[in-house]
DNA sequence: TCACATATTGAGACAAATTATCAAAGGACT
DNA sequence: AGTCCTTTGATAATTTGTCTCAATATGTGA
């Protein structure tokens, strides 16, 4: 996985993607710490997203949760986007779906085809942006990557 | 503008950044090369966008032309979308904003404080693409690329 | 220049994704 | 338990588009 960072045949990137099975950050815990209470719609809804492997929907997550009301499932997706364990990812039609963040900086690879949702984090990003930041007129203060792939499970199945 | 690709302290980037005055494409013309009318529900708002430095939403190009339905404005916004010649833009907060492309694959800076919009294409960001490709699983059929800055005139202004 | 086939428009209904309001209920802390 | 402040649910309202369809405007060939 970690791969000098040049090459003859140019510049390989310490690539780290994060495999499904990686820990997550105790969502409730990090709410708490910041002040919010630990309420049940709360809980429950954190729950639900503990499992969720791929991108998912606000109206996925409330069909899930039918006594929840539905203001509580965007105000706590608002909220622990806030917070930073969650993130909105670009699909290329626009559809909002989030997605967990397993990686603190990371950035989303997502099928063009099925809509599984990846993260990677890259040593050559970071050195990318700090060399754009010399050539860039103003202050680099953040930046998003998301690439289109057509994921591994979807090549596979081509001829459908 | 053009700098050796690699140095002592590593990557330096072939950048390139659309300066405001760059000239555009006759956002008329495209269409119509492509078969659409020169209409002028069309023309009005092709004159409107090319005064644009900065992102716009449809809702502002629509206040400024009461005289032009709004499925016309989404509509028109949505065909310059798919002729290039505009394209939309992904802020922090998820606001659907649109700018001018002025170079034909390029990423955005977007001022988190003006909201002005920059553009930019670097050979190193192609380059870190292809080096991400033999990394990631699946097969990489597109990438969108935002940076968020402060831009020199907002850090110039910075006490306020 | 006229006529015609077709593309385009405007109005307004419809849809999806959020946000705002506000009274009622629920936590945290004493 | 009491109090204070947060959070919730129901629902209305907003935002950002898309769809339908009759009326109108364009480009083109005669």
């Amino acid at each position: 996985m970690w791969a000098p960072a040049f090459t003859a045949e140019g510049v390989l990137s310490q690539v780290m993607t994060t495999p499904p099975t990686a820990s997550r950050p105790d969502m409730m815990a990090v709410l708490e710490d910041r002040g919010y209470r630990s309420t049940a719609p709360r809980r429950a809804i954190i729950r639900i997203l503990e499992g969720k492997e791929e991108g998912f929907t606000a109206e996925e997550i409330g069909s899930e949760l039918p006594g929840v009301g539905r203001a509580t499932i965007f105000r706590t997706i608002k909220l622990l986007m806030e917070v930073g364990v969650i993130c909105r990812l670009n699909l290329i039609d626009g559809a909002p779906k989030y997605s967990l963040s397993r990686i603190e900086h990371h950035h989303h690879t997502v099928c063009v085809r099925c809509g599984i949702v990846g993260e990677f984090r890259a040593t050559t990003v970071e050195r990318l942006m700090r060399s754009l930041g010399s050539e860039i007129p103003g202050e680099i203060m953040g930046h998003r990557i998301e690439l289109y792939v057509t994921c591994d499970r979807c090549v596979e199945g081509e001829g459908n």
